[in-house]
DNA sequence: TGGGCGCGCTAAAGCGCTTTAGTCGGCGCA
DNA sequence: TGCGCCGACTAAAGCGCTTTAGCGCGCCCA
């Protein structure tokens, strides 16, 4: 119905046997490259594979409870929003580069909330549609590890604090990064830091903010954070709620690329210059950042080399390789930018 | 090996056919609504599916010759690319919203040419992966829908040139929308304008083109086009390349969002205000170009909508419903904001 | 009263591959 | 000479579902 057939069906491995004069189960075994079967009659059947064309038919081959060959998303996010962070986009793009490496599919699905992912994920198990997945913004007492334990579907989270738990994570140190930012700004004379933050409820949001606090008590600074959705209203909202303080912050962090965006706006509008008035730095590094005026000083991570990572992380558990229970991916790095400069009136 | 099974094995039809005390045939037929059987044994079979918790093996049905229930993205374009545009992310997130709702998947691929593109479709055709897919940035003379068809896997184009082709198209006029933004800055009193194209290769690249040098003719306009690739470094290239002539333009236009930014800085660079010196259009909208200040005049368009709508003509399409050979997708529609003006010393 | 028909249901085959349990022939060793 | 073993290969079952063929029963109509 959907389509018409090609008139010759595609061969089997039945059709590769018959060509080959072998049986259906030497080519079986020639193809996995399992014992018993002598060189000559191996390429034999390989030839015959070349000429015919064959391809595995994946669905029978995760009948007999192979593999799916494909890999999980599921992220628990308004769709809407996923178009805008670039995180998304970058992390994706390099999982899919080094998944489609192996032939394995990506399979990508954003849904409402944690319940709606869980359900996905117990779904696809009973499915067998993926072989594993990757789970994103972790969160405090988040129940998705367990439950991916119980349900014995493999995982690897992304992010986390860094301590093992029950599933292997891709953790980098988002703890000494905020830490370098820190440094930076209370080397440039900074005191009053404003700090836009994102979901406190994830595990790596909370982990800047106490980095941040954490470094302020060491260095003296001054550090009001404000929490947010990572949406740009939200952002500009805290920005504007920053400035209105008494003591107007002479620097601010925010913990997205986005946000930190639209807090410059927000900054343009209220006649701030940046440096000039107040100093600008982005946790998140990203294009966007970098073609703002003046580009923003950020930390810089390269997050397609992460999604390559936690592909290669997920690969390795899905084939029951050892794999760390923590893989450290590498940590952020300052890139002093020209949104950050001296305090204002200090010759720094 | 790759995970420790669940003591008690999913269960299945053979199952519930048991707990309904029918057969597996009847239970097949009543979870797929097909004639011959009792309201009263449907039901107690339906109870017995809910009591169990059962989920159809996709791999087993896949295998009877059915649908995969996933649709196929390929991009032939740098990985690495696709987490600047907002165009794809957004793409993909309506795409995605909207095929989750009926249970398909999206697989997302990412290669490196059109070569490569049609040997994944060649191989999800074999394997029975997907069940159609959704083609992006058409060429002239593109050999890739007469080679899905040839092949026999549904496919629904984006864009095009909105003549019905072998392959239904989704398509959105691109003439029209640049069309409205000569107009505007026609009669914001410009002549010499600026445009920063895109690959000329595309189509849809090609029609802006087409649509700007026509609305110039009828509008007295003078207009100059440079092609790149998209990419912000020749975006950049190409604004210097403007401001560099003889005649500098009054205004500039840029065909993607990325692009514009890109330009911008170069105008900041160059001692240029916008629109005080130079008005500066966007023909794709997006949060980015919203952010920047002045904020963007530029051609909107809901690409999550336009993704929704995709991804409901491929399921058309798949389920080999009639589905209209093109598509219309809403004209982008004109959203002035800052950054364009009146032409210096004009009283507009 | 009996033949035909249709409804509700079942038996069994088949989708393409993997895997288990062999079979067969040759070789080494006692 | 005979036994056992091993390497090379095959037959057949099975994965979970769909589908085709067909069975039996009650009903209607001649």
């Amino acid at each position: 119905m959907t389509t018409a057939r090609r008139p010759g069906r595609r061969p089997t491995i039945a059709d590769i046997a018959a060509r080959a004069g072998v049986s259906p189960t030497a080519v079986s075994f020639a193809l996995n490259d399992r014992p018993g079967i002598s060189d000559a009659t191996r390429a034999r059947i390989l030839a015959a594979v070349a000429e015919l064309g064959w391809r595995p038919n994946v669905a029978a081959r995760a009948l007999g409870g192979r593999r799916a060959d494909t890999i999980g998303l599921v992220v628990a996010r308004p769709a809407r929003t996923l178009g805008v962070e670039p995180f998304f986009a970058q992390l994706v793009s390099g999982l899919q580069a080094r998944l489609s490496a192996d032939l394995v599919a990506l399979q990508l699905l954003v849904v409402e909330d944690t319940a709606a992912e869980l359900d996905v994920y117990r779904r696809w198990t009973a499915e067998r549609r993926t072989d594993g997945v990757v789970v994103l913004d972790l969160e405090q007492d988040d129940p998705r590890p367990d439950a991916l334990v119980e349900m014995g579907l493999p995982a690897v989270l992304v992010g986390g604090d860094g301590a093992p738990g029950p599933v292997p994570a891709v953790f980098a140190d988002d703890h000494a990064a905020m830490t370098a930012l820190a440094e930076h700004l209370a080397g440039l004379g900074h005191v009053r830091v404003g700090h836009v933050g994102g979901i406190s409820a994830y595990v790596h949001s909370a982990r800047r903010v106490a980095a941040l606090h954490d470094a302020g008590a060491r260095l003296g600074l001054d550090i009001t954070t404000v929490p947010t959705d990572f949406s740009q209203d939200e952002a500009a909202a805290a920005t504007r709620a920053l400035l209105a303080h008494d003591e107007r912050p002479t620097a601010i962090v925010y913990d997205s690329d986005v946000a930190a965006l639209a807090g410059v706006t927000v900054l343009a509008e209220a006649g701030l210059g940046v440096p000039g008035d107040v100093s600008v730095a982005s946790f998140d590094d990203s294009e966007l950042v970098r073609l703002a005026h003046p580009p923003l000083t950020a930390m810089t991570r390269d997050t397609f080399e992460l999604g390559e990572l936690v592909a290669r992380t997920v690969l390795s558990v899905v084939r029951g390789q050892a794999v760390a229970d923590v893989v450290t991916a590498p940590t952020p790095a300052l890139t002093v930018r020209g949104s950050t400069g001296a305090v204002p009136g200090v010759a720094a």
